[in-house]
Order: C-alpha cells, then sequence, then structure tokens
DNA sequence: GTCTATATCCCGATAGAC
DNA sequence: GTCTATCGGGATATAGAC
C-alpha cells in the first residue's frame, strides 16, 4: 500500500473524500463545503465522487456517520472515568461540550449540516450508540422512566446549549473559554440533577 | 402614500427588502438566503440593493436587529405576565423556545446566519435589551452577583439548547412538539433554579 | 475508477445610462 | 433611486472516452 501521492487514481477514494470533506469543513464550515472543493484537494475531478456517492448529501451523511461514532467514543470515555452514575451523566454533558470545541468540524457535520436525516438509514444507526449513552439516566432517577427521559432531554439540551453559543464565539475564543463552557455544562447537570423534582411531566 | 404595487421605485426598498429577506429566508432557511431572490420578489433588479446596503450580509444585520427587537418584546412580555422573579425566569425560557418556532427565520437569523457580530454596532446595540432582561436573576439569586450570572447562563443555554433541538426536529414537528420543547424550558429553568447551589463557580 | 468536456444554473458585485 | 448590461466566479451533475 503506497503512501499518498496527491492522488489517488485506484485508490480508495470514498475514504479520502471524507477526510478531505472534513478538512473542507473545518476551514469553510458546513455551510460552505462543497464537492468541488473537496475533489480539488484530492487532486482528482469534480465527476470522480459520483462513483461513490450518488449526490452531494450522500458524502455529507458518511461524513456525519464518521462523526457520530468519534462522538459516541469521547462521551463514552468521558463517563467511563466517572465513579457514580450521576457524575457521569454529569461528565457526559461536559464531553459533549469539549466536542463540539475541539471536533468542530465533525459536531457541525452532526447538527449544522441540514441534512434530512430521515432519509440516511445509515445516519440513524449511527445515532444508536449516543442515544444508549444516555441510559445512565435511569440509574440517577432510580429506574423511573419518565423522570430520567425528563432529565436526560435537560442534561442534553443544556449541553447543546452550551456547545453551540460556545462555538458561536458567545463566550469568547481560545481554551479558556473553552474550560469554563465545560466547566457550566458539568455544574449545569448536577445542578438539574439536584433539582430534577421541578423536572417531573405533568 | 400609495399601496404597495408589487414594485417599489422610489418607494422604501430598505424596508421592503428587509421584509422580502425574511420570507425568503423563510423558506430557505438563512444559508439558502441570497440577496438575488430577495429582489426577484420584489420586481427589482439585483443591482437595486446597493443604494441601501454595502453588500449582501449588510442586509442580512438589517433583518437580524429587527428580530432581536422582536425577540426582546416576546421575552419581556412573558416575564411581565409572571409574577414572581423565579417565575418570570422560567416563563422567558419558555418564550425563548417559543420564538424560535413561532418566529423561525429571525430565530434563525440571530443564531445562524454566521455574520461577524464585532463588524455591525448596530447588531450589538439589538442585542442590549434582551441581555437587560436577564437581570431577573439578581432577583432570584437575592442580588449575589456571581450566583446570578452563573444562573443566567444556564438558564440561557438550556433555552437555547431546546431551541435549537425543536427546530432541528429532534422533538418531531408540530404545535404539540412546540409545546412540550416550551413546558420542558420552563421546568428545567425551574430545576436550575431550585438546583443553583450547584452552579456556584468556583 | 477516473478523466475530459460540457451543460445548466445561481450568485455577488460593478459601470454607466436614465 | 432604479435599470440595463455585464463580468467573474462557483456549484452540481451528466455523457462518453480511456
Amino acid at each position: 500500500m503506497p503512501a499518498k501521492q496527491g492522488r489517488y487514481h485506484h485508490g480508495d477514494l470514498r475514504s479520502a473524500l471524507v477526510d478531505a470533506a472534513i478538512g473542507v469543513i473545518a476551514e469553510r464550515g458546513v455551510r460552505g463545503f462543497s464537492l468541488a472543493e473537496a475533489t480539488r484537494r484530492l487532486g482528482v475531478t469534480t465527476a470522480a465522487p459520483y462513483r461513490h456517492f450518488a449526490d452531494r448529501d450522500e458524502l455529507l451523511a458518511a461524513v456525519a456517520a464518521r462523526a457520530l461514532s468519534v462522538f459516541a467514543a469521547m462521551l463514552g470515555d468521558a463517563a467511563d472515568a466517572a465513579d457514580t452514575p450521576a457524575q457521569r451523566l454529569a461528565a457526559m454533558a461536559g464531553a459533549y461540550v469539549r466536542f463540539a470545541a475541539q471536533r468542530r468540524p465533525l459536531f457541525d457535520t452532526i447538527f449544522n449540516s441540514g441534512l434530512d436525516k430521515s432519509r440516511y438509514p445509515e445516519l440513524q444507526r449511527a445515532w444508536e450508540p449516543v442515544d444508549a449513552l444516555l441510559a445512565v439516566v435511569l440509574e440517577v432517577c432510580d429506574g423511573d422512566a419518565a423522570a430520567a427521559d425528563a432529565l436526560a432531554d435537560a442534561v442534553e439540551a443544556t449541553a447543546h446549549g452550551y456547545a453551540m453559543l460556545l462555538i458561536d464565539g458567545e463566550y469568547g475564543e481560545g481554551p479558556d473559554a473553552v474550560n469554563a463552557a465545560v466547566a457550566k455544562a458539568i455544574a449545569s447537570a448536577q445542578a438539574l440533577t439536584a433539582g430534577r423534582h421541578a423536572l417531573r411531566p405533568a
């Protein structure tokens, strides 16, 4: 297997396109992504991708699927490093925000690509490991499923909000802003857990 | 003052462009907005806007400024209808989510337009009434400024997260999904208030 | 499996007439 | 203050050669 030559003739173009797309998204944002730019970086023509993807959005969906597996791994690692169910939940909230900052192109592709999720079964499957991780709230809530759902929704929304506002620059730029937002997300998860009696569905 | 004629020759094109832009954004999203499409709907040429706006982004900034005034009004109305400081904070969280759903093009323009805020002083000024509303947390926290900041951040992030996930379709579509998300945002604000001791900054 | 070449469409922005 | 005309750019996607 030869090293990269700047060309992908007969190479693994499909995988290379996913990599290149992440690079484009990193520099231009999801909204600025174009298939043409990705091919340009690989030294292939704009026609080449159509052997591997039906259209532009299908490539984006492949990027999102890969992004979700990284996301799930990061959340899982954070959860594994914590001791109690409540701490695992809080750690996941922090990891959610950290993922957005450290892997911004991946986060953007998952949440801001504007893909019609229902059209990509591959994507729905890619969500399952993430959803499974939220099962820790069941332990936090001692098996009360309704309360667990409410708490999971609240923590997820809070982490998502911190993540979005962070990458929008609301908290400034740089590692300090990231660490501050992560800490706030963790604290908020703990506060929601402490005050969860107010979350109970009517 | 003649009624609309489908033409804006010598009329208030500036204001009409803002209206038309909102319509375009409503149908295509902010990322799908184009100056050309807005002019098409007004029956003017693509050159006309340049008498009123330096470029495309300046028009978007004008839309965002108008959106922020509507946003501030909605939050303010919700707060006014509540009795206690804690209830006002929760009501604002609910209104935040409802605004995203009911005035989606405005919400998108404020948060998803990708405008460089620092370049539009008009925008920074438009944020001030919104920020001022968050002062209610000071009452909730009995004047403890640090605690108030933490609570305001948490409630804002939670509302923002619910709003984003709602308009992303995570909770489904339709009025039921909206009402459910609004209720959850209100409950989360109450839970954060109840558990706010966990938010205290280190 | 990739390339050449092309079709088609859209965009932002400007110069100069009226 | 708007129009006509145009420039320059970029995108997705397809047909057919190799």
